[in-house]
DNA sequence: AGAATATGCGGAGCGGTGCTCCGTATGCAT
DNA sequence: ATGCATACGGAGCACCGCTCCGCATATTCT
């Protein structure tokens, strides 16, 4: 890293800022013309920043996504096995659905292993590996059921997080509440 | 309806075999233009026919959803309460997952009850009374927990079908088989 | 201090989009 | 065959994502 120029350190910092509040209330999709013009840049200055559009959208989450990891070890350290993975969880459930049309987004990077942006993925990466150690460790204590993969868990999460944004936080929580208590039923005892 | 002219119910009919085809590869937000341009017909017609993208996704759907009504009244008379309930609702997801980007709008149409198309709403509102006395009938056979709302379930349903379009349709089945597992329980049981 | 260089900036420009509007063509009834 | 209602097509407007390059300015060197 050659060290930035003053400023376009600041106008990093600006753009940022301003994707982020932007991108909250208008989702993922949002203009990039846009932040840039509310960011007083041009928008050559943001695609030099942020070559695309994942680019922005890791440097947005970056720092969340950290914060999930750390919470994992934390929560393994300081939980029963079950409590744990829920509590996570829930919590990745509600960092996600902050951003308007990212769970979209996580979804297509749980699957699509190809697509999308390096950064994002390897942040993400240590994210997901945290919360498989959880889901592990919670299916060793028989809190979860064994037929399911962190895989499946966290793509039922990040679906059931865009909720949020569309028919709000209460009716989220609700419906994760419910799937979060399947989980925890011995599962295949369908007749 | 007064009786559209021979070269306008051809157009019209080209019109939504060709959208039918696009939406459900490109999803909801395919291009309008491209539809028409596929269909040998130009832009103008198409926004005669279908005066917005709702107007278009209603016409396009409203024979499945139709389907969906006739289902559950079927289901309702054959099957036991908890039984009808769960099959008929792996068939919306099998429905929705259909068209990519039909979920996300589903979940605003069940919420935002003032946005949308009139029409799609009505037809709809049809098949969601049935699914709620499916549901009603299956709480009072205590096969379904009784401290969930219609509307919940159905947000769930919309919200796990957005996952085929993205991670494939095994983990959507998989995703919506533990979330059914969940409405089985008790509920409530958060220690 | 001023000059030289490297770095970052802005926005014109391209091909696409959604959507409107209206002159023109055509099916249909007479 | 004529006349009219109906339907058609696409130009046009404002916006989008994204690239490219002449110009300004922060930094470094003398």
């Amino acid at each position: 890293m050659p060290e930035l120029r003053a400023d376009a350190r600041r106008n990093r910092d600006e753009l940022l800022d301003v994707a982020r509040q932007v991108i909250r209330e208008e989702g993922v999709d949002a203009s990039l013309r846009d932040i840039a013009r509310r960011a007083g840049v041009g928008i050559g200055t943001l695609y030099r920043h942020f070559p695309t559009r994942e680019a922005l959208l890791g440097a947005i989450i970056g720092d969340g996504v950290r914060r999930l990891s750390a919470r994992a070890a934390d929560l393994s350290a300081t939980r029963a096995p079950g409590e744990a993975l829920e509590e996570w969880l829930t919590d990745v459930a509600r960092r996600i659905g902050t951003y308007r049309g990212l769970p979209g987004t996580m979804l297509e990077l749980v699957w699509d292993l190809e697509a999308g942006d390096k950064d994002l993925r390897v942040t993400c990466g240590d994210m997901m590996d945290a919360g498989r150690r959880l889901l592990a460790r919670a299916q060793a204590d028989h809190a979860v059921r064994p037929d399911v993969t962190f895989d499946d868990v966290f793509i039922a999460v990040a679906a059931i997080s865009g909720i949020a944004h569309k028919s709000g936080p209460d009716p989220a929580a609700r419906v994760l509440a419910v799937y979060l208590d399947g989980l925890r039923s011995a599962g295949a005892t369908r007749s």
